[in-house]
DNA sequence: AGGGCTTGGTTCAAGTTTGAAACAAACCTA
DNA sequence: TAGGTTTGTTTCAAACTTGAACCAAGCCCT
């Protein structure tokens, strides 16, 4: 089978999306580790445990709303935990779960950071787009985001399609 | 100053980036280390090499490309050069420099890599969005990508807007 | 020519991420 | 209920990233 080539067209929004990507992802881990000690998912991590019920929440739901490992979630909280930003508790009706609870101080900073976050992230993404802009945004990344959620649920294959073998690659 | 805080549509429009963008590199990172033996990064540093002048760059320049720091591709650098695909070559215009360049190993191992890499773009990325659509993802990186490049031309400033001080934190 | 500033690159230590392996508890199933 | 599998989480070593510090070499100015 032959490769389908990116068009010109394709590469082109690959390459900007790749670096509007990075750019992105620096500058705000930048300014959140100068005001708030701490890269993006950190305060991520912070951000979402904030809005569960009771402000905790347990180690995998985490991981899964996040979409990250759970070994790199075991990482970000040890230091946040450490930081007292979280606490960790045993879950009552499983023995094995973990639960990641935000602390009042980790609750503190969070409050205190969010203001700068949000005007970061205005600054560098929404001040630069339309509201049409915005919604195509969203609906662009959920398609994305959809086909690449049910990896986990996707049935066994024998032919999955980035295992195939092979010019002008793209970056 | 009060806070602009995000609106309800930039809010999901924020969170379904941010995951969309973290399962795709994910995604393409684990096929490529898969197949490639290398991330993502290491990757693309042999795709702009293979499609300079002669095949190679000077670091400065090709980390400007890449939109990484200058600390980040020298490691990486050392390890594709370990590796054989990219040989580190002196500037004879300025004998600071140092010039990257792609080996015949690490233009084979692009080649036979491309494919693969090209599948998976498409099949996580362009398959799912209309011709429409990647237009609009041009259009918005290009416009991100803008107002972050920048950066280093920026003109002194005491009040940069990221700089601000501190509540529905979003992620 | 002799500073002094800027630029190109690397180095180093500390922090983070990855993926596989290890554990333990929960869940079958015979 | 014993044994085997799955699930939730952590651990560990290796790989990668970050940012500041450093070293040269080029530049500029007098």
């Amino acid at each position: 089978m032959t490769t389908r080539w990116l068009t010109p067209e394709e590469q082109r929004a690959w390459r900007a999306y790749i670096a509007a990507s990075l750019l992105l992802e620096d500058a705000i881990d930048r300014q959140l580790q100068q005001d708030a000690g701490m890269p993006h998912l950190y305060y991520s991590i912070l951000s979402v445990l904030s809005e569960s019920p009771d402000r905790r929440l347990r180690m995998t739901d985490l991981a899964e709303r996040l979409k990250i490992t759970r070994s790199r979630l075991t990482y970000a909280v040890t230091r946040l935990e450490k930081d007292g930003m979280v606490r960790r508790e045993a879950c009552r009706y499983d023995k094995r779960g973990s639960i990641a609870a935000l602390t009042d101080e980790g609750f503190a900073v969070l409050e205190r950071a969010a203001p700068g976050h949000v005007e970061t992230v205005r600054s560098f993404l929404f001040d630069r787009l339309s509201e049409e802009q915005v919604g195509q945004l969203e609906e662009i990344s959920a398609a994305i985001a959809e086909g690449l959620q049910e990896e986990g649920t996707r049935p066994a294959s024998d032919d999955v399609p980035w295992r195939r073998r092979a010019s002008s690659a793209c970056s």
